[in-house]
DNA sequence: TTATAAATTGACAGCGCTGTCATTTTTGAA
DNA sequence: TTCAAAAATGACAGCGCTGTCAATTTATAA
């Protein structure tokens, strides 16, 4: 049968009192009373029941992570993230897809907290980048991680967890120049994204810092698929400037763009280099496989779970913002520039 | 501040026992007090707590979900499904990610089974493939459902939600027949997987039914990968019996053979004809987009969810086993066999 | 109408923990 | 060594609900 915490006590020889503080890293027990504690706990496998912390104590044992995102890919790795670190912790994960854009999504979300305690929240794009939408969060009391692109937390609201898409995209853009490349084409994502705005302007700064001139005909509005990334192929591949590399927001768009190119009778990459970004199984399902930049998803969300506990615990270092930096993959899809 | 079943009691003039009645569907609660109890639950918005029922009750209000799978869309369309009968149930949704191959893998859910009251688990390939796994489960005293390939379930062991692919496998195959083609290549997915197994069946039954011989030559052995579709429609159109149509085990497999053929200077649908199976993502980012089944996964997992629900309640129907047969979708990878 | 069974409702304990506060033990300065 | 202050430990109530069983109301038959 499973533990409780009497079991544990009376095999310790100490109150329940103290097991329990033991079981929450409480200071004030004598270093031998611990030992004691957790000999008992460990031969007893015992797990403190979530049910009754939750019903007696005023703490919160659970995360929750809220997502809209058409990218399952990204979704199950950030959930896997999460899902690790609240293992290790204890803690439970409360998982709630909905729609970002819906009319009562605050109210579904408020009503979320308010009916389940809950540590905190994960939120990644679009929520993370919804000022408004992370004030009314943290008015209900819960914390709230973001994961959000760009160099610097864009305020103080929260901690944040910066992904240094605009690094990355320098050393993509890097790659190509260094390649060779001066023509690049660039196809670019959903422009209020984030992660659009920060691929492009690493890109630019790339550019700039090895003095290419920067040509409006060859950024190409899209959006993250497929598809998008076959007509941004072909609307560059035919057009007055023929670039020899392409630099696409996502593998998605990357994929597209490689698909379109066979399509045109051009070979990658001997005669054009394409780049993708997010390494994600896509990248590694075409042929030639993609260069991209590996966003190491899972790591970003365990770390963003461990923030979240850290808080619960209040143990949470002062300096909380950290930086990724996906970094360059590269594969097959990129080669020297054509002479 | 959140109602507690006290302030539904008191705002409906009855005793709290009443209202958990009413919140758990007992009888014996006559109609006008059933009534007066729902509108004090109404117009507090009230909730009853997890926790409390958790530690109070016997019964369970959790359903765990685990998988192993490296299909991400598969995953999420599924862990969808089964959130949204929580939701409307009041129940809660553990996920649990894991490795169906590890040693521990038994003791790993025993573990979880023990530590936390779950009415049942909702078990999908290859988990719902291992009738010992299954029994060993059914020995921790929960439920299960198991959703898997086939036309009938394969034992008594647990209800189960079977996914003809058998006879999808047969309309996509006719759908193919139908438009003149007699040489149909097969690239098949793993063998040890149900759904190769019985995709193959149906394929076979279909050639069959039509009198058409089955040559061993168009039949590959293959995985369930863009990769593997790149060398089973390969191998087929290079070899002596060249296919007009290939039958993809699966939308990946179909995506590669799609790249392979363009690689090889083959235009689809015009030259070949290329089908998919699932209606993933997948098959609408491809171009041609692809003929393929569509398997109505989130309907499926909510269907298996329902069931675990309702036998949690004890008003679990008998009739436990249902079918559901992905549906033919026809898009622009097909047409009329080149004569 | 009355007695009896059946249906409905309620009182109360207790699930396994945590928070509060009281008690005991240890520490360290006088 | 002694005593006050600090540290460590424990006793106990109660979180919000359900299960048990007793009390009350209603239905039914005589």
């Amino acid at each position: 049968m499973k533990a409780t915490i009497n079991d544990v006590a009376k095999q310790a020889g100490v109150s329940i009192k103290t097991v329990s503080r033991v079981m929450n890293n409480e200071p004030s027990v004598r270093q031998p009373t611990r030992e004691k504690v957790m000999e008992a706990v460990k031969s007893l496998n015992y797990k403190p029941n979530l049910a009754a912390r939750n019903l007696a104590g005023t703490k919160a044992y659970s995360i929750a992570f809220i997502y809209d995102n058409p990218n399952a890919y990204y979704v199950i790795d950030m959930q896997n993230g999460i899902l690790s670190a609240c293992k290790k912790q204890g803690f439970e994960l409360l998982i709630h897809p909905c729609n970002s854009k819906s009319d009562g999504i605050l109210d579904e979300i408020t009503n979320m907290v308010k009916h389940s305690r809950i540590a905190g929240l994960v939120l990644t794009p679009p929520f993370s980048e919804m000022p408004e939408f992370v004030k009314h969060i943290l008015d209900l009391e819960v914390d709230v991680v973001r994961i959000m692109s760009g160099d610097n937390a864009p305020d103080n609201l929260s901690p944040c967890i910066m992904v240094n898409d605009h690094q990355a995209s320098m050393s993509i853009t890097q790659h190509l120049i260094d390649l060779g490349h001066k023509n690049i084409g660039f196809i670019a994502g959903q422009s209020e994204h984030m992660s659009t705005v920060e691929r492009l302007r690493g890109y630019k700064q790339a550019l700039k810092e090895n003095n290419i001139d920067i040509d409006k005909r060859l950024i190409i509005d899209g959006e993250y698929s497929f598809e998008s990334g076959v007509q941004g192929a072909k609307q560059l591949m035919e057009g007055e400037l023929r670039p020899t590399a392409i630099f696409s927001c996502n593998d998605e768009i990357a994929a597209g763009a490689l698909f379109a190119s066979r399509l045109m009778g051009i070979s990658i990459p001997e005669q054009l280099s394409i780049t993708g970004f997010e390494n994600s199984p896509f990248s590694r399902q075409t042929w030639p496989r993609l260069t991209t930049a590996n966003q190491p998803n899972p790591k970003i969300a365990e770390g963003a779970a461990n923030l979240l506990i850290a808080k619960a615990r209040k143990q949470a270092p002062d300096n909380i913002t950290t930086q990724y930096t996906p970094q360059l993959v590269v594969r097959d899809s990129t080669s020297q520039a054509v002479q």
